[in-house]
DNA sequence: ACTTTCTTTTACGTAAAAGTCAATTTTCAC
DNA sequence: GTGAAAATTGACTTTTACGTAAAAGAAAGT
């Protein structure tokens, strides 16, 4: 396993300028290594890159993102934290069960205009 | 069948302001009748809110939800046309697969989160 | 050592998607 | 037909998520 990932490899690898991992660093959502000033990514930092990005593709704000990774970050101990984070749990799956709910209608209309478009080219075809 | 909804009542249905859908007619999104200055939205229009706040939830942008709103104006009769249409909707449905794969992936991730929840809560009955 | 390529910080800019405010109409209920 | 409530336009503001540019320090190949 390699030890560190420099800016422009992660910027290469998923396709984002280094302004937005230094803007998601300024969010907090990661906090890579120094070397002197130089910021060294760890495969945890990497990983993050990738929920950070799989959140953004989702339409969610930075603020709901840091939500998501904060419940990431692992249970706590305490029985009120428990509770209070399996509270935001069902939360964020419910936004996900709307979202999907919402492709699979968006699919479904786009089903519909598919086959409108192959009956228009059966009947030109056919030479209407 | 109802023949019009005023402005107000769409605002309180979908929970958006009024500015909200002047700029999606703005936008060209929409087109409501005018009685005068007054808008009037038909049951098209509103059906049209509908997919424009479904594109929203999903992160689409503007420009993306007029293009999946274009598609939805029905298949053109030209033959080039056709084959367009086919390959933009080939297109949003890889979009909207990605999102999906994404959906799946982060609802995995939080049942992970639930399950340790679950067994920490397990050790603390039992007296951890 | 020298150049090139990265990387950093700081700061200002910007596009998208509305929010907000003000000044007028318009409509509706009575 | 009058007064309150609702709707209109237009201009300006805000927030989010970065883009961009400048100025300078560090790393790496030759």
């Amino acid at each position: 396993m390699r030890k560190y990932y420099t800016i422009t490899e992660l910027t290469r690898e998923f396709g984002v300028s280094t302004r937005t991992l230094r803007f998601y660093e300024d969010e907090g959502l990661i906090q890579p290594d120094r070397r002197g000033r130089t910021r060294l990514f760890r495969a945890s930092d990497r990983h993050l890159i990738k929920e950070i990005l799989r959140g953004r593709r989702l339409g969610f704000t930075i603020a709901e993102i840091r939500e998501i990774i904060d419940i990431y970050k692992g249970p706590p101990g305490e029985l009120g934290q428990l509770e209070l984070m399996m509270k935001r749990v069902a939360e964020k799956r419910e936004q996900l069960a709307q979202k999907r709910q919402d492709i699979e209608d968006t699919l479904a209309e786009l089903d519909n205009v598919d086959e409108a478009c192959l009956a228009r080219l059966a009947e030109l075809r056919v030479g209407t």
